[in-house]
DNA sequence: TAAGTTTTTTAGTCTTATCTAAAAAATATT
DNA sequence: AATATTTTTTAGATAAGACTAAAAAACTTA
């Protein structure tokens, strides 16, 4: 199949274009990447010969088809196994991305096959993100963030948007999870920061921090 | 830590030196990766000076005790992926090799823990290796064999002396697995060959079959 | 022990994925 | 529009790990 750096590239990649698929540009793959972008351009000459994206010079690249499942398929494994750190072996959500990083490029078929179906065929990620299936379909994402709320309206935390370890483990140290059940006490329309009633206890967050975190 | 590459080495080398320590030869280890004696002695420079193995110009290489118990973390994750392989994902004892090949090299060692727990502190692989604690200690290995038995003699299968696919399927075909009640009904003296009984059928087997079966 | 064979090492090359430094193209600024 | 700045690409180098071919050392064997 693809090189574990050819499958983190065509990741990045995927991560960066977005739903509308606008052209991505090799510095932000370099940003991303934490690489430089002389690598970026060598790297994606090579995705290019292979038909992964097309690249036209000076102009970014967009993945193919072929190369949007390509990197659906290693986005499936990162998560399946995400799900499998976190219910299975007891990590928390903060602790499984490091570990994941590794696992999603195991290559076999049947292994991620039976995984999937040994954690109950799951749709969405310890972050709430959705699990593409075999074929690259998934779910639709969540939408609706805490910051849409109002003053006493009511919500579940089922994902958050963006999930770096700062602020996973700013959300335990508050008690707010997946499940968590979360009411809009005092919303400070100015600038969006409000004071909510999570698992018992009054907080105030910032409207940075209601932006992140989706809410059904 | 050290590299997939120089695991591999590692392991091929532990597993090389056999009980005894004896000197392992650069052909030997060539052979056994299915790689060039060439490149056999550029690694084993690497690992020299990382005090992984000494190694004197044509007189083959030890490990030392760094490199043995690098070596037996290695084995220990590829014998607990294999458990957790055959245990939670329903494979065969056949199937598991290659995908704990791979698995054996992800880095973490909380991820190794949390899975031995997982699994319930598994003393014996699916093949009835043992597996090494987290200080490299392990049960004995199993040293009765299914030809040290004569007729009338019972036993139960522990373990496999030889892991490769052929003997494995030809294991599952007949119904042989670890757990099995054997019994001999028939022991040719000259040959070791012999009559046995094994899951309600009667079935004849070479001796040098019935020297790779483990017994208890 | 001298010749022949096998094993092991050396020397030099290749591939993958990086990097730095410099050149080229695109974009922004006055 | 000309100049300055930023972005991107090219050119050349490096490191890991493998390879081939040839040299060197170690062993067989007569």
């Amino acid at each position: 199949m693809y090189s574990l750096s050819e499958e983190n590239y065509l990741k990045a990649i995927y991560h960066l274009q977005g739903e509308t698929g606008e052209a991505v540009s090799t510095n932000a793959i370099a940003d991303r990447m934490e690489t430089k972008a002389s690598s970026v351009t060598d790297m994606i000459k090579k995705l290019s010969e292979k038909t992964l994206v097309t690249y036209v010079k000076y102009q970014g690249v967009h993945l193919t088809e072929e190369g949007r499942l390509a990197a659906l398929k290693v986005i499936r494994k990162h998560r399946l196994w995400e799900v499998f750190l976190v219910e299975k072996l007891q990590f928390t959500w903060d602790q499984v991305h490091a570990i994941a990083e590794q696992l999603e490029h195991i290559q076999s078929e049947q292994l991620i096959d039976r995984l999937n179906t040994f954690l109950g065929d799951p749709k969405f990620d310890p972050h709430g993100d959705p699990i593409p299936d075999k074929d690259g379909n998934f779910s639709e994402h969540h939408n609706k963030v805490l910051a849409d709320l109002t003053d006493d309206d009511k919500g579940v935390c089922v994902g958050v948007k963006e999930s770096d370890d700062q602020f996973l483990q700013y959300l335990n140290r508050h008690k707010i999870g997946i499940g968590s059940q979360i009411t809009v006490l005092d919303k400070e329309e100015y600038d969006g920061s409000m004071l909510i009633q999570i698992a018992g206890k009054e907080l105030f967050i910032s409207g940075e921090i209601a932006n992140n975190i989706y809410i059904n």
